[in-house]
DNA sequence: CATGAATGAGTATTCATTCAT
DNA sequence: TATGAATGAATACTCATTCAT
């Protein structure tokens, strides 16, 4: 057990690609060992099992993924700056970890009652507080509009955003910060034009 | 084989809710089983396989959702009222089959390539074609903002819309339809105060 | 349990010729239904288990090859005309149950050790006897050979005639008695002509 | 998937040794393990599935029979040394692989049509035609009778020999060149003594 | 007599994991 | 570090059989 961290980080990526790619549990070790080029049991010199494999991955993105939120949240900028920000982050994740990305929105939920995967159960709460509180601010500031249900708009750009992670192939024509700005562009002002009829 | 239609829609449905709830992979014939009150091998008195359950209520579900979609599609409304209707309507069907409308969303990306599940990929694309001219008629007529990707809009439609099953629980303290005008009223014209600055 | 004899034995017509084609364990009680028009349940109606049937298919054949067989032992011809007598005799019952016969050939190797199936056994018993001694009376009285292995030609007689009924099909160009004839003058004076140099 | 050639051989022979004594269909694999002193998953390390060691154990029993027959076929013999070299050449394969040519004789006919078998038809036919010609040969050259239907004579010829595996032990009283000699003395000449009535 | 629905024991196969080398 | 070979538990599926109707 243990080894070079460089070799580990790569043999993550690899699990990262086919768990996002297959599922978790439609990803064999082998398919893994057969991607990094060695023999399934191979593995099991670098990674105690399976699940501990996922569990790095997902934590090592949740790791990242907070480092940047948490400056933005510290960063006490207004309500419509720190939403900005928190989507061009999310973006900006997305491009960078697009597989660990993948895996977290597909297998989250089911994994996160399990005690070994606590983690991701505090992240989303962490997670939820932090727009909540972000959207509430902009509705007391008269930035965001009062007569939305707050909790569904949450859930609405919650998922507006990293669903995108299940279509996203970075390197492709946008840029992480120029879907960014599109996607807050729809959020905030809607695609509705200005001056047309409200909805309803 | 066959067998009588109202047993096979009541084992139908309940392996619909295990299969949303566990996912496809995941959901072993026996807790189906279980949760039905048989014995696993009992199953295969009305069913041909785990597959031809899953492939059976996909294929009824989206046969129901077209009946719904077409009827819109063909009443000739205008591009926004038909927006309207067409996301109304899926927010019905989410709440009349949200474990079909779950496993959808978790599986059919991979189910697709299969020829036993292309009549998903044959939706898909009759899907995507009816969003993204009725994009195009708001955006001919003025009433859909010009400045957006429309590929990226109809993703940020779709996805919004959808994704809903995965938190959605029928006889909740909103109605389908009044979800679908939230949603609705967010997606037009956005979570910003009107006159407020415009996202940059 | 019972019935009228007249279906049982339609049904076990359609048994053994499933049996025969499939194979006894490659045969399941669907097909033989099937076959009959009803359902599989049905089939224990008329019968205790599927080894029943075979049971049954078996000792009728057997019974009715033995009457024929006790006919011609009793009968004190000549070996040579015995032999002939039996031959024929077999023939004439792969003739008329051929599907019974080819089970016979399959099966009864792995069968017979069954104390169910010990009929079998005793068949075979009193079947070597039988040849072994038209064989040795036919040596005595010089009409057979008497350089040959004794043993091998029993094999060797017994195996030509019954692998017939592997190939053979009822309403074909030969009768069984013209089969039986040429099977015969092989047994009896071999393939090569008169006169040439013998066998090494 | 490969694994050592050496411990491939040793399980193929004993899965061939029970699936001889048992039938293909009959032998679970639970049954090779245990033979073979493992756990029936195990067998799974060097064989894709059962199917696959039937395969694997026909093929290369055909392939050695093959170059013994091409070989004879090859040398130009006139008919009768032929035969006699073919028959010599069968009880040889039967001594040195009885368990293949046991499961051969039983299970060939229903395997032949599967497209994954087919090599077993190919043979089968190459095999005909090359006791066909044979054997018209022989008649051409007055060495064997005129007056035999030449396909009833060639099945003769063939089940005579083959259904030897059903009962030949390696090892026992007689070697198989001598029970070749004997065999071909009867088919040659006949069990008759010369000079005796010829059978009608 | 036959059906419809189920049982329960078994079957081939898969796969994460282990471990001596 | 990695391999080759195995384990053992689980999985989808089959099938003879039962039985109330």
């Amino acid at each position: 057990m243990s080894a070079s961290p460089a070799r580990r980080r790569e043999l993550l990526d690899t699990a990262a690609e086919v768990f996002a790619e297959q599922g978790y549990d439609a990803t064999t070790v082998r398919k893994i060992a057969d991607q990094a080029g060695m023999l399934a049991g191979s593995l099991y010199y670098h990674f105690d099992s399976k699940e501990s494999m996922l569990e790095e991955i997902l934590a090592a993105f949740l790791d990242e993924l907070w480092a940047g939120y948490d400056a933005v949240l510290e960063a006490d900028l207004g309500p419509r700056e720190t939403l900005a920000a928190l989507v061009t982050e999310s973006f900006r994740e997305i491009d960078r970890h697009r597989a660990a990305v993948a895996i977290y929105q597909k297998e989250s939920k089911h994994l996160a009652p399990q005690p070994r995967f606590a983690f991701l159960a505090d992240s989303q709460q962490k997670f939820e507080k932090a727009w909540l509180r972000t959207l509430e601010r902009g509705v007391e500031a008269q930035i965001f509009r009062a007569d939305l249900d707050i909790r569904l708009t949450y859930r609405f750009v919650r998922d507006t955003v990293w669903v995108a992670a299940s279509w996203y192939r970075p390197g492709g024509h946008h840029s992480p910060e120029e879907i960014a700005r599109q996607y807050l562009s729809m959020v905030l002002d809607g695609i509705a034009t200005r001056g047309g009829p409200s909805a309803d």
